[in-house]
DNA sequence: GGCATAAAACTATTGCCATTAGTTTTAGAG
DNA sequence: CTCTAAAACTAATGGCAATAGTTTTATGCC
């Protein structure tokens, strides 16, 4: 690498006549911008400062570049949103290095990951509501079913099943997280004894999760057989 | 009613020296905004033109006063936002005229009825997620406690499986409904032939959901017991 | 190797929107 | 009857997404 090049490249026609001229900016010689970089700086500033305070401004100052220029990369901000959903579900994916080959401890496993980082990032949480990436999880869902144990018209029972419960559960909870609000207001014991005394009693949310889970993986194996 | 009063009321102050003048607007007799109102048309607005699209001032104009009018009743745009998920919620209680005595039925009851309204409000289902108002519903909670077959220590259990089971796929429905995409893509029966037959033997989507609801149930039963 | 086209940056602009400030009119309390 | 606060209004601010138009550079074609 020539450690020149940029130097000489910023200094094509700075001088017009005898005045000193700011080069304007036009096409640089590699892009500033990739698509993966531009999500994972939204996400950087999700985090951070929530997903309603998101600007395409803040993404651009972030990359050191001009906000109209991700336009060059992205159609408009849902594109650029729909991109960091799909980081969120690469993330589930590298969550762990090895799935279980037991259909029911992988489905746990999956779950628990989705949860975990809904989780790490409560204030993108919610755009994998609005751009769910079906498409990427085909190969997925195929793979669940070589060695799930139930019959294949029971199928997409089966998946609705697990994936909405955890869809619903993480979402929640990482609504809760990203507004700071408990799981549960609190509870007068007076006017609601019987909830009152079932919150003493309860685990703890990822417990409750946990929990659930086995819930469902029962009644699957109740209503469908097997094992 | 003197049919006089509100002309009369209109024509204060109307004249300034012999010069006409129009007359400038201060606080209506009676308020021209209600909470409920205000609600109610955004809720319309939101189910014409989306979530999105919602502006303080479409909904001002709906009721046929200024934008600005609207603070005097609502600290921010969030918390009209947060009465139109109040009202969604209403709307899942009045669902029903009277709900079933028997607990699997009642839940099977509420269930449904809250799928139902999501996906007749798919455009502001997703309000619920943001602000659940979990606190109008503790009436709800301790009257599900009073007859549920299940001991007191597995209630929080219970209820998580049951609630985020329905809202996770109320809420995945209504987005497939609001952003007209299907629930699931196009399978190519070459790539995935699994998924591809399992979803030929599928029932719709609204079956799945009942089904899964007794998977839940049966889930219980397994597990905790009772019955 | 040179040239045309398109990519990729920039600046400037538009129009919408939430929210705030300040004005006017009226209701309602004392 | 008077005073305060509520509830409407107009005007203004600041921010934002998106578009238009300019400049520079890469790349594909001859």
């Amino acid at each position: 690498m020539n450690i020149m090049t940029p130097a000489v490249a910023k200094k094509t026609k700075t001088t017009v006549g005898g005045k000193r001229r700011v080069p304007r900016a036009g096409r640089p010689s590699s892009p500033l911008i990739t698509r993966e970089a531009a999500a994972e700086a939204a996400l950087r500033l999700i985090d951070a400062k929530g997903l309603d305070a998101l600007s395409l401004q803040a993404v651009a100052k972030e990359l050191g570049v001009s906000a109209p220029s991700l336009y060059h990369h992205f159609r408009d901000k849902e594109e650029l949103l729909a991109e960091v959903a799909r980081r969120l579900l690469f993330e589930v994916g590298h969550e762990q290095e090895e799935w279980s080959t037991d259909w029911e401890t992988r489905m746990v496993e999956l779950s628990c990951a989705t949860r975990r980082v809904a989780l790490r990032h409560p204030n993108a949480a919610p755009l994998s509501l609005r751009f769910f990436p079906r498409r990427l999880m085909l190969p997925a869902y195929e793979a669940g079913l070589r060695d799930c144990p139930y019959p294949l018209a029971t199928q997409m029972i089966v998946h609705e099943v697990i994936e909405k419960f955890t869809y619903g559960s993480s979402l929640f909870a990482a609504a809760a997280e990203a507004h700071h609000i408990p799981a549960m207001p609190e509870v007068d014991a007076a006017h609601f004894p019987r909830l009152a005394e079932a919150l003493e009693l309860a685990p703890s949310d990822e417990d409750i999760f946990k929990e659930g889970l086995q819930v469902l993986l029962a009644g699957l194996r109740a209503r469908y057989g097997s094992r």
